[in-house]
RNA sequence: UGCCCGAUUGUGUAAUGGUAGCACAAACGACUCUGACUCGUUUUGUCUAGGUUCGACUCCUAGUCGGGCAGCCA
């Protein structure tokens, strides 16, 4: 993707203010981390989304506005549900939105590398920095550096969970699943002791060391922590920290058999990356006495991360679950995680939309513990703003009607100068081709008008955009009834440099010659769901919108013919468009609609 | 009925005891060779009830409403 536009043509907007950075600014005054260190831990069971954005962009804004690090690290503990494609996608993903912006900030680590040995204020510890920030950050990753992984960290947290067994803290627990379940208790209800509790250190040690050893099958122990089953918030009821479970892992290969929970993995492998501000969102909010708890229990000898929570991105007619997105795909309802119809980044992109205006809308949304749901046009209003200065414009159109220019010869060309962007001020013509036939969108006939209809009809006049006005002077229909051409005249004293060239008429249409015009494919993108808040649905496959893809045969001005993947076009008066990255190719020309231009007259 | 989080205009968000502001949306108007853009004008708000205070969106108390939590998911 090219032009990060949005940088050159503005001056930086004010960095956002919000409760989380209020409180990085606290530590950052009272110099209680040496730097400030952010993560985004996503785990590789999917594709990003527009939801991740917003994480993305919080956690690495911080980063950037604190002259810190934001590390990319893969929350990869559950081998059953993770994938290497998800790996690849999200660091693509992640690369390109904050390209140009905060990726001077990307925290990588070199290859392969674990967590070393250090002493930290005279004690022993464990470390994983990122690579020297003197690496230029569009050389990452490279050869030597790749994102950070929680599953390169098995070795110390196994040692950090016998740590815990020698204090006391931790158990093996032989109760099956279900009786888990039972002896935890309820919201309003008390747990009970696992009859396993109080095993001996001893006895806790040699049974933790055969669950990694593979002795036991899947779920038929594992490791607790030691807390309190009667605590009112349910997170501290002994929760599990190991499970067993024998299957290879993405990353770390097969060399374990017991994973550790996210509860238990996700504070340490903050602690050791030396995070400082760990940012999650609202569902944690519980799990923060837990993720305190493991880092206190352990008695570690530098400065802790602290975890803080926002509320996640929904906006209207959209769905943002891994879940419900991949279900999309599975049953075919898309083409695949990068439909342009999808939210996610992938599909974002694919769609025609900068990672600089994804990051406006992210940004602009706020960030807050408020439950919210965003309108769509704020995003919509985020994407035309940022097209708007920059698109090409181009005539096409989508839906033909054609027209015969009786008074132009057949073998006549005019040239016409088009402009190819109003908002340069310096900006660039083209010149068009008017010939006998050309072609008009449909829409813009009406042989019976509505009201204050300003377009084409019998015995009317409209202006030919970089043209001249002409009149309809006849309607021909066939057999059927059906319109299938309009004859008009064209007054060409209206061109430009024309005597008459300031005669008003109050519709300007667009258009192309239909003898010197090619062909493409176009695909018009509607909304995937039909109500606001498909996610609250009982099935929201039900409410999907039937008509969110159109494909036409649209006519393009030959000026189109080379355009390139990273161009940005508006045709005008009916929205912005780029070339598909899968299915364009040389001589066989696909565009998608990113957006469709504000229209006030359709609405009424 | 346990614990936790929250509530500012249609939507989102700001105001950190001192003028309730901004963006989007909506309506109207100006401009217009894009019914776009741009510009102008306008409408609508502090969940409720008490309290503290010269003064409360902000602090306190009680309530109402909404959301989250009982995976060997993250």
């Amino acid at each position: 993707m090219s032009a990060e536009h949005s940088e050159s043509s503005a001056a930086a907007p004010p960095a956002p203010t919000d409760f989380i950075r209020d409180l990085v600014a606290q530590d950052v005054a009272t110099q209680r981390y040496a730097k400030i260190i952010t993560r985004f831990p996503p785990e590789p069971n999917g594709y990003l989304h527009i939801g991740h954005a917003k994480s993305i962009c919080l956690n690495f804004g911080i980063a950037r506005e604190n002259n810190g690090q934001c590390n990319l690290r893969f929350d990869d503990t559950n081998p059953a549900k993770e994938e290497v494609e998800y790996v690849d996608s999200i660091a693509t993903d992640v690369r390109w939105l904050i390209a140009g912006w905060a990726d001077h900030c990307l925290g990588f680590k070199p290859k392969g590398a674990h967590p070393v040995a250090v002493t930290s204020n005279g004690r022993p510890d464990f470390h994983r920095a990122a690579v020297p920030p003197s690496t230029p950050s569009d050389q990452l990753p490279t050869a030597s550096a790749e994102p950070f992984f929680a599953s390169d960290y098995f070795d110390q947290l196994y040692e950090y969970a016998l740590t815990l067994i020698r204090k006391g803290k931790a158990y093996v627990c032989d109760l099956s699943p279900a009786d888990t379940d039972k002896y935890r208790g309820a919201p309003d209800q008390p747990g009970r002791d696992s009859p396993f509790r109080n095993r001996t250190v001893a006895e806790n040690l040699d049974l933790f060391q055969r669950m990694k050893a593979g002795e036991f099958p899947n779920a038929a122990r594992s490791l607790r922590a030691k807390i309190n089953m009667t605590a009112p918030n349910l997170w501290l009821r002994d929760p599990l920290l190991y499970r067993i479970r024998h299957v290879p892992h993405h990353h770390a290969g097969d060399k374990w058999c017991i994973y550790p929970l996210y509860d238990y993995a996700h504070c340490l492998s903050d602690y050791l990356e030396g995070i400082t501000h760990s940012i999650c969102t609202l569902e944690f909010v519980d799990h923060r006495a837990l993720y305190d708890w493991v880092l206190e229990s352990l008695d570690l000898p530098r400065a802790l991360p602290h975890q803080y929570e926002f509320a996640k991105l929904h906006i209207g007619y959209t769905i943002v679950s891994k879940r419900k997105l991949l279900q999309l795909v599975t049953e075919k309802v898309v083409s695949g995680w990068d439909d342009p119809r999808m939210p996610t980044l992938s599909g974002l992109r694919r769609r025609g939309i900068s990672a600089s205006a994804l990051r406006t809308f992210v940004t602009s949304v706020g960030v807050t513990k408020f439950d919210s749901v965003t309108e769509v046009a704020v995003f919509e209003n985020a994407v035309r703003n940022d097209l708007n200065p920059v698109a090409q414009r181009r005539l096409a159109v989508l839906k033909p009607i054609k027209l015969i220019l009786t008074n132009i010869a057949a073998d006549e060309t005019i040239e016409c100068d088009a402009t190819n962007n109003p908002q340069d001020e310096n900006s660039t013509t083209r010149k068009v081709a008017l010939t006998r036939e050309v072609l008009i969108e449909s829409d813009d006939f009406a042989e019976v008008p509505p009201p204050k209809y300003f377009r084409l009809k019998p015995g009317g006049e409209v202006r030919l955009k970089y043209a001249c006005i002409i009149r309809c002077d006849e309607v021909v229909k066939d057999a059927s009834g059906r319109v299938t051409e309009l004859r008009c005249t064209a007054d060409l004293t209206t061109r430009a440099g024309g005597p008459n060239v300031d005669r008003k008429v109050k519709g300007t249409v667009h258009w192309v010659s239909a003898t010197q015009s090619i062909a493409a494919e176009v695909r018009l993108y509607d909304r995937l769901f039909n109500v606001a808040e498909p996610g609250a649905e009982e099935d929201f496959l039900k409410v999907v919108n039937p008509h969110s893809l159109e494909v036409v045969t649209a006519r393009l001005e030959p000026y189109l013919a080379p355009a390139k993947l990273e161009d940005r076009f508006q045709f005008e008066r009916l929205g912005y468009f780029s070339l598909d990255a899968k299915d364009s190719a040389p001589g066989r020309l696909v565009f998608n609609r990113t957006i469709t231009l504000k229209d006030t007259w359709a609405k009424k």
